[in-house]
Parts: C-alpha cells; sequence; structure tokens
DNA sequence: GCGTAGTACATAGTAGAGCCAAGTAGCTTC
DNA sequence: GAAGCTACTTGGCTCTACTATGTACTACGC
C-alpha cells in the first residue's frame, strides 16, 4: 500500500493541470520543436522535475494546433526519421501573453493564502 | 460560440486544480471553519479571485475528512442552522508542509522554464 | 539475422478534480 | 407566502494527465 505518498503524487499531477499547454509554449517560443525535443528539453531546463510523458505532450500539441496556437509541419531528419516540428502561432503568442498573466495572477492569489514556505533563490 | 473566451476559462480551472485542497488546508489552519464560511473567506482574501463552487467545495472537504487530513464536528449557529466545522489534524498539517513545499518547487520551476510577465508587488 | 535500446509519434482507456444543476432545509424580510 | 440568503449534498459532465500499448525506423552487439 502505497497511501502515504499516493496523495503527493496526485497533487503533483493536478498541480501540472493547466500549465503544461504554457510551458508548451513557452518553450517553443524560443525555438520549432518537435516533440520528442522538446520532452527532453522541458526536463532539462526544469532540472529534471517536469517529465512529460507521450500520453500527455502529444494530445496537448494536437489540442494546441488544432486551436491554431501552434503550426506543425513535418521534417525528414539526416537518419530518416520523420520528426513534425511546432512553432507559435499569433495566436498562440497572444494567448500566451494572457495565460502567463493568468499565471502570476493565481500564483500570487495562492502566495497570498497560503503563504508558503521560503525558497532558495 | 465562446472559442475564443473559453480557452482561458479552462486554464483558468485547470490551474486551480491540485491547488484547492492546499488551500483550504492552509484557511483552516488559522481558525476552524465551516463550508460556507471557508468559500467566503477564500474569495475575500483572494480579492475575489478564487470562488469555489460548492460543488467544487464540499467534495473537497469531505475527501479531505476521509483522507485524515481533516475532522470535521456539527455545531448548531444561534439561528438554529447546523454548521459542520472543519479543523486540520496532525496528519493534516504535515500534509499542508508538504504541499507548500511541493507548491514552491513547481511554481520555480514554471517560472524557470515561463519567464512570467513581472507583476507588481 | 536477431534481440535490445533509443528515437519519434499515436491513441484507447482510466482516474481524478472542478463545475453545473438540482435538491433539501432553516431563517429573515417583505 | 414568496423571495432570498445561509448551509450542505449529490449526480452527471468535462477536461486533463497518465498508463499502457502499438507502430516504425535506426544503431549496436552478438
Amino acid at each position: 500500500m502505497t497511501t502515504a505518498i499516493h496523495g503527493l503524487d496526485v497533487y503533483r499531477r493536478e498541480l501540472l493541470k493547466g500549465s503544461t499547454e504554457t510551458l508548451i509554449l513557452s518553450l517553443l517560443l524560443d525555438q520549432e520543436m518537435y516533440g520528442y525535443q522538446l520532452a527532453k528539453e522541458m526536463e532539462q531546463r526544469s532540472g529534471g522535475y517536469f517529465h512529460l510523458k507521450e500520453g500527455t505532450l502529444y494530445p496537448a500539441l494536437h489540442r494546441l494546433e488544432r486551436d491554431g496556437l501552434i503550426e506543425g509541419h513535418w521534417e525528414l531528419s539526416d537518419t530518416g526519421q520523420s520528426r513534425r516540428y511546432y512553432g507559435v502561432s499569433a495566436r498562440g503568442m497572444d494567448r500566451l501573453d494572457a495565460m502567463l498573466a493568468e499565471w502570476s495572477t493565481f500564483s500570487n492569489a495562492v502566495n497570498r493564502i497560503a503563504r508558503p514556505v521560503a525558497v532558495p533563490a
């Protein structure tokens, strides 16, 4: 039984909900990337904290493309593998701005209520 | 069709997922409260940002109690209305500590990747 | 030639959380 | 006696992250 730990697992997962798309858009704004690369980049930049699973990553990319926030195109690597590269659309940039503003507001509101432990800079 | 606005609505809602329980525990740590009071308090302290719906609040309280993180007892108000007051258990305090630590880590990781817009102090 | 591992993408199914909506019930005000 | 506020409950819906599995190509070791 992993009950004692389970709660925090769920918590962590739920925290991520709603933020993945912001994170993806942020990374794609820096440079065009394909899914797998994006996952690696996310993991690296977060110091291993974020580890997007395929079942999260690809559906999220599909959603973002469906909503016109990112645009994808296939490319063939030297090794012969097909990769789908994504870039942020104009609409995606607007949305990202809105999401970052929302994140700040949200984050502040949480801190105002929860007063989290001090964090080392 | 509300597509243009819909995206942010969902984003806001999803952001909240995973944070409600932390917020509830934080507020209950200050003082014992009943559900309705807690909702009002949450709204007030967040400057109107958080507005917990019944369908969110009460199930959350039930979950927390089921998991032994809070303890509730019925009281009768002067007006004759029954209210269920909740307090944080020892186990709940431990969990809150862990959740706040997790929130800090998460929040930092997001900021590291997304570099949000500056927020007025 | 074959098994294993890594790269790269896709998707069906599951679980969990927030919300809508509706209901119950007591009190106050008109 | 009809609103309207307080106070709690619950069934059903949606959305998202994850698990698990599958496809397919490359590269390495044996």
